[in-house]
DNA sequence: GTGCTACGATACTGACCGGTCACGTACACG
DNA sequence: CGTGTACGTGACCGGTCAGTATCGTAGCAC
């Protein structure tokens, strides 16, 4: 309860050796891999504690629980991968249909990386099926923000029916994601690229 | 270890109540409907025994451990899917396109029902993350001989690359369950039939 | 110096986890 | 009738869970 730091401090007040992380990002860094690879359920506090080298007190000075460190790893997920989408995109200004090609080729080549385990959105929503759990609303707000953001896309590329083509290349992006998991970096997640081109290839020809 | 009875014993030996269902079927039957609803960690042993009106012991005396039940449940549910699967096929015999479609609308059907908490393997897929859980290669081969099968429906319906045609097609029905689980009945994955027609059609029309 | 801040160490709570032991009993079949 | 089987009861194991309380201390600002 009693929050002291908000980000990580106005500056680091103790550097104690050179310039170690404050035990704050150590523990969320951590919290933010093991949570990916492991699972939120299969990690438990200590464990968190222990590989920042810190202790469990700390995780409790700068987090209220462990329900919100995971509601906070999800927040700073959706942020970077915002950044991340729009830097992409820029690289193609007014140009939609490159833009999404490009976003696809993105996940293409994460959903290709043998060390990744799907999307974190995705996967906490699996395992926090308790529907007041404070994560909840960051992956809903992610995913439905994704779903918008497709369908302006898809309607500056002059889709026929921008919205239902946003919905299908949404679950390819889903699918692939979670298909990795399954069946690996050779299975069917390595033709999502592909499948999105056909998709927005139907809806851009003269019927 | 000292397992008794395989399936539900030769035939019930004591009807306790007129047709009182058998200790190890009620402990299946509940465990699978919490597994599913609720997920497998957020379900203790305990809350399955005393959910199925019986104990603990009863359970162990059925199976060997919680990780052996959790993978006899998707056993099960592998069994009963292509038994659900096949029986849709048989209706439009050697028609692999109308066999296709009827399966898309199968998985429509249950996306939208708000009950649903999509595919129990692939949610058991992203849970136990451990490599050489049980049930980790139930899901494998369930998912690999989904692909199989989507792969000869796809040539016989004259796909010119139908392979990729139903990779395409898998990751559309796998990015339906997940996706539901977020976004629920009004998301993206009430157009996964639609996109599935999409997909087929570009495959099969004169290029 | 004083005071404040960030942090480490350790012990502890109560609840729950998966799994086991020992015992009792109702019922079917020979 | 006796035997075996399926099942219920309750206590119990060691371990882990999230979360807390207490105390000590190193470094900074003033």
């Amino acid at each position: 309860m009693a929050k002291t730091s908000r980000i990580d401090g106005p500056f680091p007040h103790r550097v104690q050796d050179a310039d170690r992380p404050s035990a704050r990002k150590r523990i969320f860094d951590t919290a933010s891999q093991l949570f990916y690879r492991k699972g939120i359920r299969a990690v438990g506090v200590e464990t968190i504690a222990e590989e920042a080298k810190t202790t469990k007190m700390s995780l409790y000075r700068s987090f209220p629980s462990k329900d919100e460190l995971v509601a906070e790893w999800l927040r700073d997920h959706d942020i970077k991968f915002w950044q991340t989408w729009d830097a992409t995109s820029r690289k193609f200004p007014a140009n939609a249909r490159k833009q999404l090609k490009a976003a696809f080729t993105l996940l293409a080549k994460h959903v290709v990386d043998p060390q990744a385990r799907g999307c974190p959105m995705a996967n906490a929503a699996v395992e926090l099926t308790d529907k007041d759990h404070p994560a909840r609303k960051v992956i809903e707000a992610h995913k439905a923000k994704l779903r918008t953001r497709l369908a302006e896309m898809c309607a500056r590329l002059g889709a026929r029916k921008p919205r239902l083509l946003a919905d299908q290349l949404f679950l390819l992006m889903e699918g692939a994601q979670i298909s990795t998991q399954i069946l690996g970096v050779r299975g069917p997640a390595r033709n999502v690229a592909r499948a999105a081109e056909s998709l927005i290839e139907a809806q851009v020809q003269a019927s």
